[in-house]
DNA sequence: CTTTTTGCAAATGATTTGCATTAAC
DNA sequence: GTTAATGCAAATCATTTGCAAAAAG
């Protein structure tokens, strides 16, 4: 069974790689949201516990965790890459309008969808989902 | 039913929009194409026909067009929006690697995420579905 | 002739790069 | 001590904006 609350320094040793502040907060914060945060959003709350921490600093941490399969990244088509550090098995909808996303808890099956994929010779890693349409809001 | 080679001036002018040979230029070198394009290698395509058309106008275009419902968007996740003139219902494969964007012709049963975007308040659009991974050249 | 569209130039927003400095190990 | 990570500044890429000139109806 999986651990709800990766050890993310064990995991980073594991991997030869160094364990620092900056990627320890930056994974505490996007465990703490729970949900697609955008980079930016990420160095603001960021800030609060480790001020100064770089943009470039971000990326990279983000596209760490992302490798290490701890957080996903979300397309939205909204302008920015969303990160979502939920990893129970969900999609999500995005208002055309306003850029809001929100999570949609339903499965679908993606079954005949990965054959097509690995027919036409792609090794599938994971597949995005997105429902777009207006919100209740706008 | 549908003309399979939709009408463009007619549906401008039904709509008080104005014939532009940029649009018509636009329009044809997307249905040409036949599938996910980006807005840069259409400017060059249109560049062929029609010199010197802009940027924005490119942009304004192709806005135009998705919202008669002649291309559709795609976010693949590789940077770029592509527009898509392919009007069968089909999906997507992204290449994390090189960016390479190819159709998938499957069926994804999208009725239950459908009614959970609908919970949640929003007024379903489209649906938007592209699987990641390696493709067999990288 | 009126109003929409276009083109130009510049602005914006997201993300990346190069390189010197800092900090893990 | 070594080597990987960080921070800074600047670059790059996709897309948008403001406004005057051109063209559609």
């Amino acid at each position: 069974m999986e651990s709800l609350a990766p050890d993310l320094p064990a995991l980073l040793r594991s991997r030869g790689l160094r364990v620092t502040p900056q990627r320890l907060v930056i994974h505490r914060v996007l465990a703490r949201e729970g949900g697609h945060v955008s980079a930016d959003r990420v160095r603001e709350l960021v800030a609060e516990d480790l001020p100064g921490t770089s943009t470039p600093t971000i990326y990279a941490t983000l596209d760490l965790l992302a490798d290490l399969g701890l957080v996903r990244r979300v397309n939205a088509g909204t302008g920015a890459t969303l990160y979502d550090a939920r990893t129970t098995p969900h999609h999500h909808a995005a208002c055309t309008e306003c850029g809001r996303v929100v999570d949609l808890d339903a499965d679908v099956p993606s079954t005949a969808l990965h054959a097509a994929a690995r027919d036409a010779g792609f090794d599938v890693a994971e597949t995005g989902v997105v429902v777009y349409g207006r919100c209740a809001r706008c």
